[in-house]
DNA sequence: ACTACTGCTGACAAGGTTGTCAACAGCGTG
DNA sequence: CACGCTGTTGACAACCTTGTCAGCAGTAGT
């Protein structure tokens, strides 16, 4: 009667699928729940593995920790770079990659993996992460559209400026708001990005703000 | 020869005391390692009582961390207001502003605290603790020293930019700019806080950005 | 088909965390 | 000085998490 309990189908992938898999699901409970949120035994539930194989794959937790942070920066700054090169100088323009830039940082969950890595001190070893390559793009551009030199410190800075504006707004715009919890404040936020959108274009457009 | 040990003096304070004392340690942990680092156990052994004493106070773990939580806020917006109101229209005194705001937020932990409570959705229930009153103050401020009319959205746009600007720099500064871990840029980054001073001055004084 | 390789697994170990409980011990009161 | 209130504690329970290990089971190469 007992119909002995078969053991489930075990299904082979090869090593790079089945990282790339467990990769996924555990940047998935990262942007969700934080690290402590990447547990191996649920990472593997996820996958439909049990938690040793994830161990196989990478040795340790902190060291698939380690891999996911690295693919997510990764990512992060091909996108990013992607998406300021293809942006015009118009004010639409200037609106439009505002508001693709926010789309990843929020929805996509970069601000929350990029808050996480600076919150554990979990930095990607001597990754070319910063924005300087960004602000440096941009200055370029800037230099095109002006006949006067505005210093490199005064677009390298409203580049950061316009990073933080995005990231903040991503991470504790609602709470700096004091946005009712079930309901952030959709339209306050966007006319905030837009107007910083305007603010920046308005600052590489005018003269530069004294920089000493 | 082997003495018995003799139990170790129990002290004993008022409830109130107790109370405080606990928080002070949790809320050490939270603001260096974050809420995951506030443990029952060392959080007691900081205070020098045994973890079930703990409980017996705030009743669980979980409770703890709100109540924490729930006092960091308070004091980071009181200690805010007060910077604020005591703060001059010129430049001088907005650089001096902007750099007793960061060392709040940086030191001071302030950042740090609210990335948590973002990142882990321990929003403080039903607490005025946005910007708004802030932007208020600013906005009256701001109106006496102009003869035109800048609209209230944005004297609060620019405090928030002001406010991401400092959330940001003091969490994710050094990454975004790339800084090595061992040596953030701390001159970068003192010279970008001056500039944004002077840039959301500039922006107060001159005139408003297009807000629509 | 046999075999080597390796992805994969159940069982188990070790350690750590929160929470419960009965009992102990200061301290103010009658 | 006895008594009650309550801050405090050691011991224990229940649970969870990472990591190890010996062995099972797909898959490819011969």
């Amino acid at each position: 009667m007992a119909k002995a309990r078969k053991p489930p189908p075990r299904t082979r992938r090869t090593a790079e699928d089945a990282r790339t898999a467990i990769l996924d699901a555990a940047e998935q409970r990262l942007v969700d729940a934080g690290p402590s949120g990447i547990r191996l035994q649920d990472v593997a539930a996820d996958v439909g593995i049990s938690h040793p194989t994830v161990l196989h794959h990478f040795g340790s937790r902190d060291r698939l920790v380690d891999a996911v942070v690295k693919r997510r920066v990764h990512l992060m700054n091909q996108e990013v770079l992607l998406a300021l090169v293809g942006a015009g100088a118009d004010e639409r323009s200037a609106v439009a990659l505002f508001e693709r830039l926010y789309a990843m940082f929020s929805t996509g969950g970069h601000a929350r993996v990029a808050a996480f890595i600076a919150l554990e001190g979990r930095v990607p070893g001597a990754d070319p992460n910063s924005l300087l390559p960004l602000a440096e793009v941009t200055h370029k551009a800037r230099l095109t559209h002006r006949e006067d030199q505005p210093s490199f410190d005064d677009t390298y800075f409203t580049v950061l400026l316009a990073a933080f504006a995005l990231f903040g707004e991503a991470i504790v715009g609602p709470i700096f708001r004091g946005d009712p919890e079930g309901a952030p404040d959709e339209a306050t936020s966007k006319r905030f990005r837009e107007w910083t959108a305007r603010l920046v274009l308005d600052h590489f457009k005018r003269g530069g703000t004294p920089t000493e």
